[in-house]
DNA sequence: TTGCAAACTTATTAGTAAATAGGTAAATTA
DNA sequence: TAATTTACCTATTTACTAATAAGTTTGCAA
């Protein structure tokens, strides 16, 4: 279990990066925990944009494990289990990688652009196939194509983790159970 | 119609902080395309978090303004209109200012979000308002107490501005038409 | 045992950041 | 007209930034 420097970098940069945005860390708040000096942390990643790239594949890898940790479950506990996945982001302080990454769009280059956009295809993807699923299982109630409510239950899940930071932890609940609530059958 | 340099502050501010973030511009990037030193910008605001906390209530007064001129439509038409200025945030490149505020939440100060928390509340409470009003007209169709609802409007549609800087315009109408096809009756 | 690569450290560079002190010219006010 | 305020500019400070070059230690492989 003995964790490798280059991932204890890599997860110190996503918390950062999901808490304080991708301009408002530093390498040395990298390293300084971490124990090591800065140009260490230059060692495993070069430049910023190569964390940050590293950082998008390691969340398609995560969500990869996701994906097949619950592809026996029904699609109705499937989303249940999505959505209290965003609740322990909001707990934790963070907000979902893809607004992060979202906002701070136009500070990484092309590369990062690429691997973020090939995880959020593969989320929402993933997630139009549940709704599709579950309707024709009769579990999962919507009107629309399964591809707008995928949207529709991420865009509304991911900016309650940034809403909940300014109007308090209720928010959060009431748009993660008027979810369920509204799609269950 | 003269714009003073302290207003061109503020809006070359609102722009810069909705398009790159908080962290990711600076007093120069103000100061270049207005033509005045980088002291000139310190002058009307001492700090940045100053800047900052006069942008949020900059955003106060230009709600205050929409609220006001759009107090004699129905219900139905003020969420149009409402869901058509997000698609004008869209179409400029920028994302809404809540969830611009809550990705650089950290690293503004108190009395820039108790100002971020007053406006946020303006704006949901306005739609709860809304939501209720449309209702008890038989506008509006929704399972949820105003406030959820509230919510899940705003969080879907400011969701969709960083969203579809990943996935595309595409995806941006696919969220707004499906709250007005789903919340019309 | 030598060679070499991995994983660092030390030291430095060039650039940028926000912020401030002090000065100036023009407009406003007393 | 004298005093003061507004709206700047010049110049500088302090601090931090990502990034790199060059040297060191450690462990493994030939």
């Amino acid at each position: 279990m003995a964790t490798s420097t280059r991932e204890t970098i890599i997860q110190l940069g996503d918390d950062l990066l999901r808490k304080d945005g991708f301009n408002a860390f530093s390498y040395a708040d990298i390293s300084k925990p971490l124990g090591v000096k800065n140009a260490a942390v230059h060692y495993h990643f070069p430049s910023k944009q190569d964390l940050a790239e590293t950082i998008a594949l390691w969340h398609v890898d995560v969500f990869d494990r996701f994906v097949q940790k619950t592809a026996s479950k029904q699609p109705i506990d499937r989303l249940r289990t999505f959505l209290n996945f965003y609740h322990s982001i909001h707990l934790s302080g963070k907000v979902c990688i893809i607004g992060a990454f979202a906002t701070d769009w136009y500070s990484l280059n092309p590369k990062v652009h690429s691997k973020v956009q090939a995880f959020t295809e593969s989320v929402v993807s993933w997630l139009s196939d549940l709704v599709q699923e579950g309707r024709d299982l009769g579990q999962i109630h919507s009107k629309h194509n399964p591809r707008t409510t995928a949207l529709r239950i991420i865009t509304s899940i991911f900016a309650a983790t940034q809403l909940a930071r300014i109007t308090g932890d209720d928010d959060f609940s009431l748009v993660k159970n008027s979810l369920l609530d509204e799609l269950s059958n």
